[in-house]
DNA sequence: AATTATCATCGTATATTTGCGATGAATTTT
DNA sequence: AAAATTCATCGCAAATATACGATGATAATT
């Protein structure tokens, strides 16, 4: 875009978005439950299951790093990633925020 | 993308994955605020309040319609959106679901 | 009938996302 | 030490998303 306004919103509505852009891959979503499934996970793992190449679940985990909804280490040649426990109670706060913002059943 | 994948992924995680793509961005989710807030609006009652052009508003609902979020009617000159109060149900239960399946206290 | 107000859509420009192969770095295995 | 394994990153291509002004269509006002 010519320019991004994103910033001229509450902090509020940043941070849902942030998760919510986390969260807008199919591909994504199934990452994180395989990494609640197995606990933790080698990334090579999840490319077992999943029907992209190894570059591509990479980058994925790398916004899920970004996002901070993962956590996770590269020692040397393995990786280890889990979900971020803190910041999944946050998004549990601040979704539960945003349906009770949102809960209405007047309509035009 | 060369090629689109997303569809083979699981259902589930295709829904909960449009639900979030419409939910990130700040602005749409301040449009829906404000739905709720006033039961109902115009398009530029909307307008009025975001730092945004009309056309780009009007772009975003567009988006929040194809997600199912709300729901809206055009009677000629003036249009009438809502939040659509089924698709919200269904969002919070498959968020439910999908917090469910990614809790997790144990890590690397 | 002419003007004004409201809104969706089109066209355009730029930025971001998605996906992959190739590459290189670090570790482990042989 | 050489080969194999594991993974992040780079570079590329194509698709989407974001934002706006201009335009046109419909309804309400004058």
């Amino acid at each position: 875009m010519a320019i991004h306004k994103k910033a001229e919103f509450g902090m509020e509505e940043q941070e849902l978005a942030v998760f919510a852009k986390a969260l807008a891959h199919p591909a994504r979503i199934a990452i994180l439950k395989q990494l609640a499934k197995r606990d933790s996970c080698l990334c090579g793992e999840i490319v077992e299951v999943m029907p992209l190449a190894q570059s591509t679940v990479s980058q994925h985990l790398k916004e899920l790093l970004a996002a901070g909804l993962i956590q996770g280490t590269l020692d040397g040649a393995k990786s280890c990633y889990c979900i971020n426990p803190v910041n999944f109670q946050r998004l549990e706060m601040i979704l539960a925020s945003f349906l009770k913002d949102t809960s209405t059943n007047k309509c035009c």
